[in-house]
DNA sequence: TGACTCTTCGGATTTTGTTCGGTAGAATAA
DNA sequence: TTATTCTACCGAACAAAATCCGAAGAGTCA
């Protein structure tokens, strides 16, 4: 039922569920390929065909933006789930990755969402009005597109990591702290930005 | 059943298993081995062949990223336990019941101390510069008496309970809160005053 | 009809798992 | 002790699977 997909395929699929979750109708085959610059729609086909096979997707014959997604049942069924804490978040500083081997941190499926998600150690007191503190473990789930007003793990210059909240304003991008002593930072259009995804819980251990 | 692994084959269950935690798909032979730093993919394939043979892995024949984790059941089951959501903790409140049956939070096992536990949401801002919002889910442990400087619930004249700090200190208790703009609870000796646990933890969704 | 859209086919390229023969050390049995 | 077995590893060659392309065909809908 849970069949393994290759990693071009778990690509396509998050890509798809996103578009579909964010618009609420399904991508053309053409924009598929547009976003991983492909040079023919027969490409994109034969993807969506393996994950029809493969159980993770639903579609029409013939019928234009008829994909549909396919309820995921692993998370009801996982009591809990090991997720990888993969490093620090400060502000302004790339992510520290731990080692080689990353601890694991258990973490209530409800916090679990149907793509990739992992944990991130929280350093720095840039969301400290809002009651994120140095030593906390945020749940991050991937997500390339959030929506506004949701705190995000953004990578600035393809270097800098930072927890911000996300306002998406004419003209640019706003990633606001929540620190009266710090000033949000203004992303101008073009300028390289990367979200890493969004904050969707918050674990703290005493 | 449970057949023992080396220690070569755990690195490699463990590395595969938190790969496919984080990325929703598996990691190719080359991949693995050139985490491990091996020279030929002959190795990998032993010890997936290994893994496979004693149960801990499931793959594919010459199916690319094809391994699966099998169900975590006889292995190391550390299930997240459900803890009641017994009520809200407001300043000077009593508890509030919210009904008879009440709902239950997944708290990660490491929240979950030997003793009872249960969960508690919060309500007002006595310990709002701890980073305790409104809204957020406290994990307690029974504990009759705390240590000093630990975050109790304790319940004032047999009726309010409340989320401070607790500190014992000559001729009184002390119960601290975290916001400047109230002032700390004396329990004079002799006062009636009952802790009911101590917090453990914070969980908080988005 | 025209504008999109999905489908299909042959063929090229890259990625990936499989297999074989061989080395080395440590533990085990005779 | 020697012989044997097990685990860990290497390098290379191979075949199958996965990925990608271009173009032409066919379905859907306004």
């Amino acid at each position: 039922m849970a069949e393994p997909l290759t990693k071009r395929q778990k690509e396509v699929l998050d890509y798809v569920t996103q578009f579909i979750e964010l618009h609420g109708y399904a991508p053309s085959y053409r924009e598929i390929a547009a976003h991983f610059n492909y040079g023919s729609v027969a490409t994109v086909a034969e993807h969506i065909e393996s994950l029809v096979t493969k159980g993770m997707l639903q579609k029409g014959d013939n019928e234009a933006r008829s994909i549909q997604l396919v309820k995921a049942d692993h998370i009801d069924a996982t009591p809990s789930i090991g997720l990888p804490i993969l490093g620090l978040v400060a502000a302004g500083q790339p992510i520290e990755t731990l080692g080689v081997h990353p601890e694991t941190l258990e973490v209530p499926p409800f916090m679990v969402g149907r793509r990739n998600s992992y944990v991130l150690q929280v350093k720095g007191d840039s969301m400290i009005e809002e009651g994120i503190h140095t030593g906390d473990y945020v749940v991050v789930q991937e997500k390339d597109v959030p929506s506004n007003g949701e705190m995000v793990i953004a990578l600035i210059n393809g270097g800098e990591a930072t927890l911000k909240r996300y306002y998406k304003e004419k003209g640019h991008i706003r990633l606001q702290p929540s620190n009266s002593a710090m000033e949000p930072i203004i992303i101008k259009q073009g300028t390289p930005i990367q979200i890493q995804g969004v904050v969707i819980g918050l674990i703290r251990k005493y």
